[in-house]
DNA sequence: CAATATTTGTGACAATTATCACATTCCGAT
DNA sequence: ATCGGAATGTGATAATTGTCACAAATATTG
């Protein structure tokens, strides 16, 4: 299952996916991604980037949705994030040592865009604006990953399920009818807690008419008494 | 119990707690900071920010040692790390929604440094390198405190309270033999675990012979048995 | 140096959730 | 359509840890 890689032909100037960050360069400095940039197409379920591995090329997720993971001692997969199009994979290992730290897989067919570092951190240097940017986006995702991580630790399960539906139904897809994009174990990977018990409580959760499930779709039906559940913990 | 606000006299120049992204500001830019900067002094017990305030200045630790926290439902206390000197303060609430999501308390007397906020950031968009300096600091706190909580997640208690002592004895402190710098129920609040628990773990520890317990002073005497307790969870 | 408040230690018990073992259902490939 | 494997659901049980109530020890303050 290797996915090709192909040779950009376009400038970036008429890039739809382009980065908030990316947003603020100049011609010239654009023109120095485009020339170092690449854009690779991956199919869901393959891996985009292994923790672990060293950074010589940035990662710019321009469609598609992927799980931001790490594997403890092997097997037990833990889930981070679900990250969105139109994001950098993995900058605060880029900046902080150039470890990744997290591996990224595809949930959907991907469009990715890979940059070379050096020219990425030349751009952060040279250009105030475009490091402040890319300051905005990593500080933005570091809290928002430590407050989801603060709150799951003071909640029991039944709060941890809510928070994962509403997460779902209000960050990643924006409606209150969606599929989840992975199976029962990776919902309780996201969460930290038994596949078992994340069964259970969706079940509960069904047969109380909170919400509506057939297999992976979800319709949440009374979002009032989710947001309830996600609040009392 | 309030405490002085001095302007300052010196230049940062001389400082000699200046921070590593300061340290690559021109003469003129450190200047600037300089003339828009406070210095003042915490005594230990006191809180030097308030969550959910508004962000007008900086502040930067240049010494002494902080906690960093939330709290639940106005009672129950969640630490997330502990912080030494010289590092800036709620950098990510600053560029992320300018809300500082986090509290800070002085566990020590602390001396800190308000820096202007807009000095502050107009210096982030004209120096790249400054920005590069700041971006690198974040990202290594983030990528420390998720680490921190993606481990605790997968620990049991024991693993979790190892975990503690070996963070102040590598991280905080540096040495085998040091004094908590606070209570069994903050000593809880940090690797979240009740109170009570984390006191029976720790004498146990004491009567393993693993650690030298006499109130809040630790002495690690089996390190390596420390370590395994800590990774096997 | 009392007197009082705070912190720490302890045991019994209850609540929560993981684990295990297995049944059932779903889904893709032939 | 059928077969086989993966995903999901289910019950029983055990392990873990929080909670409560209180005792002991340690600090703090007038």
């Amino acid at each position: 299952m290797v996915s090709g890689v192909i040779k950009t032909e376009n400038t970036c100037h008429d890039c739809k996916d382009i980065s908030c960050a990316a947003a603020v360069l100049n011609s010239k400095q654009l023109e120095l991604v485009a020339s170092n940039s690449q854009e690779s197409f991956l199919k869901k379920g393959e891996v985009i980037l292994h923790e672990g591995s060293l950074t010589s090329h940035i990662i710019y997720l321009k469609t598609g949705l992927a799980k931001e993971y790490i594997k403890h001692s092997g097997e037990k997969e833990q889930i981070l994030q679900i990250v969105k199009k139109h994001t950098y994979l993995g900058l605060p290992s880029l900046f902080g040592d150039r470890i990744n730290h997290y591996s990224y897989a595809a949930l959907e067919d991907c469009k990715i865009c890979y940059i070379d570092i050096n020219k990425f951190n030349s751009l952060v240097r040279e250009n105030g604006n475009f490091a402040y940017e890319i300051l905005v986006s990593t500080s933005r995702d570091s809290l928002n990953n430590i407050n989801r991580f603060l709150h799951r630790s003071q909640k029991k399960i039944f709060g941890r399920v809510a928070d994962a539906i509403l997460y779902f139904s209000k960050i990643i897809y924006e409606t209150n009818q969606f599929d989840l994009p992975f199976s029962r174990q990776e919902l309780a990977d996201l969460i930290g807690v038994s596949r078992e018990s994340a069964t259970r409580v969706l079940l509960k959760f069904k047969s109380e008419g909170i919400i509506d499930l057939k297999g992976r779709s979800i319709t949440i039906v009374n979002m009032n008494l989710l947001e309830q559940i996600s609040q009392t913990g």
